[in-house]
DNA sequence: GGTGTCATCCGTAACGTTTAGAACAGCTGC
DNA sequence: GCAGCTGTTCTAAACGTTACGGATGACACC
């Protein structure tokens, strides 16, 4: 900034203001200030310009699994609009580990990031302990129980209703649901849905039937071979987290159960591999991308208006449920020695 | 700092002493300056100390689209070993676009980042102006052409090779390639494995056979819609991206053509959804994780060790066929009506 | 007691910006 | 000719650190 100052003849303030726009300058220095920024190929240092300014221009966003594809879609619409407002993110990849999380939040914090945006598990002090300092942070995607501050999520209480209904009118009575970690918004919204449209079904939830505490294959796998060998197996399944889905379905395969013949399942998030799985599955899809972007803008209107703004904004997407062909209509006496009860239970 | 000092009742030089190791001091005030950073909560601020020392642990990872799953994975090894030596990780999404691929290089550098890691398109004039001054920055997957710097990559031409010789094995001779963008390192690595295969096997590589330009399930889908128009299509195909793969296959679905009865097909990177794929996919698999590892260590090294470290360092990882249903034997008088070449035609 | 050597500790000048306020020049109006 | 404006430019003090060099005191040695 000094070189430029001096090849243009002028003060380091004057080339501040050109950069900044701050104050008017006069047409002839001006341009003598942007010929020797470019023929120094001057670019502001953000660093220092944060250390004065108190304001980075960059925000955090830290997610659970970046593994899960549902976030990286998430991460593509906040990054859209962060860019367009010319903010850079920083990255955290919290894996499910809360100790992590609140490391990587402190990360941030240090590296004074204007705003950060997080899909956080309970107990959420860290984040409580931000937003008490008035600091900008946006939840999304999960809430943690009794945060009192801006968020974005998808209406997960009505996924898992929608998602449950469906299997209801396909005929299923015994349905079953692998739940992910219910202490979570996310999967607490979806199994309340699914046990409000059971009870308005007059349908039972057994404890057998309900599965929860994992979010990877593995352990959908491992939920998979339990259920298989249950006496009475239920007929569908809803599986409320899509990493949980692949390990209950490679269960399935591998017992010879065959879906959506023996048994119906209905996922949650979409993707573009949904279609040529292996059954084409039926999903609630949440507007992923969509998610990101809105999530963003609270962040971003939250940091440039102030904590003076709104005492506090929510937006709740609508999911929707695609039908594919995991599910099927449930006939007490079908595919004989297979839905029908006891050759059905021999089958597992 | 200042408060801390006081509360301590030292100087800020003692403290920053304290923090940083940098100096001995007495056990007694190493005490009293920690209980007192404990009271006021002091963390140091990472923006003044990057303004001062020129370090700001802070490191760029620039990929073209986060939306194949491919680089999340990159991403997740990448940031294990940022985090275990305390950097953070800035992501920018280039979008397959070369102009924000270079904006998004210039805000790195003006938030001072310590180096990138960067998987980029050619022409690199970026990259060659960051490399040239010297700045720390390691080239993950794609690697620009001339590019004289580290370098981190899975053997691309070995994983084209195998795929082929595989569906070689296998009795296919009419082999086609989805090669996506070939001014890339990657790609162009593929094909020319590809090319190797067919020559040693002394077959034909068709203009008709060879389709390239796209990175994205859509022109997968156009592709495929052509393949299934030949006079003559071929009996094997193997698609060098993944996304490409799936609009590939949702054409095939459509046209009725039945994969592998009547088409045989290997693609790229092996995720946990591809054998639950139908078919169940053939690949071949990159040790998609490893290589962010491996690129992170490169970087590293070259940031700590400085420019003064060995001239160029390149790691090549070894990709590995993982064989499932999506490619079978091809018998030309197979699958009657369907093989054989006139009804086969027919049958598209 | 003077001198030299340590071991600690502190003052302070940077780092590259922004910004408040001072300075200055050119007007206008009396 | 001078006060008062306006419009432009500059000076210099921050922002929160680090690190160099100097200061201080304790101790040992002659």
């Amino acid at each position: 900034m000094r070189d430029v100052a001096r090849l243009a003849n002028v003060s380091v303030a004057t080339v501040s203001a050109v950069v900044n726009g701050s104050a008017v300058v006069s047409a002839q220095r001006a341009a003598r200030v942007k010929k020797a920024m470019e023929a120094l190929d001057y670019h502001a240092d953000q660093i220092a310009r944060g250390l004065k300014t108190g304001r980075t221009r960059v925000v955090g966003v830290v997610i659970p699994d970046i593994t899960n594809p549902f976030y990286p879609e998430v991460i593509l619409g906040a990054e859209e609009v962060a860019g367009l407002a010319r903010y850079s993110v920083i990255l955290c990849n919290a894996n499910e580990d809360t100790a992590q999380e609140e490391r990587q939040l402190n990360a941030l914090f240090s590296h004074r990031v204007d705003g950060v945006l997080i899909a956080c598990s309970n107990p959420a002090v860290a984040v409580d302990r931000l937003l008490h300092r008035r600091f900008p942070i946006v939840c999304f995607d999960r809430i943690p129980e009794g945060f009192r501050g801006d968020a974005a999520a998808t209406d997960n209480f009505a996924g898992g209703y929608e998602a449950t209904r469906h299997l209801i009118e396909l005929g299923h009575r015994r349905i079953a649901i692998l739940a992910g970690r219910t202490e979570l918004s996310t999967h607490s919204g979806r199994m309340e849905g699914f046990r409000k449209a059971m009870q308005e079904a007059q349908l039972p939830v057994l404890d057998e039937y309900c599965r929860t505490g994992g979010m990877q294959a593995e352990t959908g796998y491992r939920f998979g071979r339990a259920m298989v060998r249950l006496a009475t197996p239920p007929s569908a399944v809803f599986c409320s987290n899509n990493k949980v889905l692949l390990g209950f379905m490679r269960a399935l395969a591998e017992a010879g159960v065959e879906c959506p013949a023996d048994i119906s399942v209905v996922g949650f998030d979409d993707f573009t591999w949904t279609e040529n799985f292996h059954p084409p599955l039926t999903v609630v899809y949440q507007p992923a991308r969509e998610l990101g972007r809105q999530a963003m803008h609270l962040l971003l209107s939250r940091i440039e208006g102030g904590a003076a703004a709104a005492e506090c904004q929510r937006v709740q997407l609508r999911p929707e449920l695609h039908v594919r062909q995991s599910t099927a209509r449930f006939e007490e006496a079908g595919r004989p020695g297979q839905i029908a009860a006891p050759g059905y239970e021999r089958s597992f």
